[in-house]
DNA sequence: TTGATATGTCCATATTATTGGAAATATAGA
DNA sequence: TCTATATTTCCAATAATATGGACATATCAA
């Protein structure tokens, strides 16, 4: 992972509203929220959650798919992973400490079931 | 670990010059650099540093001692790792989704050698 | 006590982020 | 087409953050 994009998602993670969208995404794996179901949800206007939802975006945290009128949202397991690599790689390994493989890591957040295709 | 110290921790390293520092805090573990060494090394004018280094101290990921006239820094590995757990308990635990248990992440980032006294 | 060194604090400026009203865009159904 | 629904974009006000010059504080050595 880029230094770039680690840093766009601390960036992305380090607002309120942001982080209670992307926990709220990540429990609601792999089906999804609406925009507007989160900002009930989250109890904030549709246009500042917009803005809140495309800075997550742009830091590759979540995935979203128009279906109908509504765009449905998802977490990005993969990029939080990455994120959780960048930490231990480049952030968690000193001369005097050792760490575990960048393999290991990988085992963190494995889908038990299969994804669906739609996204 | 606390949201707001998580969210501290996130903002704190989506900045370029504090991620650096964090970086270069961490490959210079367990002795830690005096202040006015990250400034140089960095290429930044102390003061800008200082505010920085104060940031990262209050999300407790670095620490900090007088010794003599110069202000030891040091990483914080158990904070890093605390932001580690967080991220892999809170963030990427969905209901499809299995991850390590809580106990194996703390063999992240284990000191290979005694850390000094002196902190 | 004086001078040199190391670092932090104060302050003003510049930049960026957050917020939400109003308008625009996209979709669906009658 | 017209209307309702879902979401985004535009915009302006406000708030927060970053930067670095000038000054303050702390330590040491002569």
């Amino acid at each position: 992972m880029k230094t770039e994009q680690a840093m766009a998602s601390f960036a992305a993670l380090s607002q309120p509203t942001r982080l209670a969208a992307f926990k709220l995404l990540v429990r609601h794996e792999p089906e999804g929220l609406p925009a507007g179901e989160i900002a009930t949800l989250l109890d904030i206007p549709h246009n500042t959650l917009s803005a809140h939802l495309s800075v997550l975006a742009r830091a590759e945290l979540v995935l979203s798919q128009r279906q109908s009128r509504s765009i449905i949202y998802r977490a990005n397991l993969d990029a939080i992973q990455a994120v959780i690599q960048f930490l231990v790689n480049d952030c968690c390994v000193a001369d005097s400490v050792t760490c575990t493989p960048l393999e290991s890591t990988r085992s963190f957040c494995q889908p038990q079931q299969k994804k669906p295709e739609n996204l």
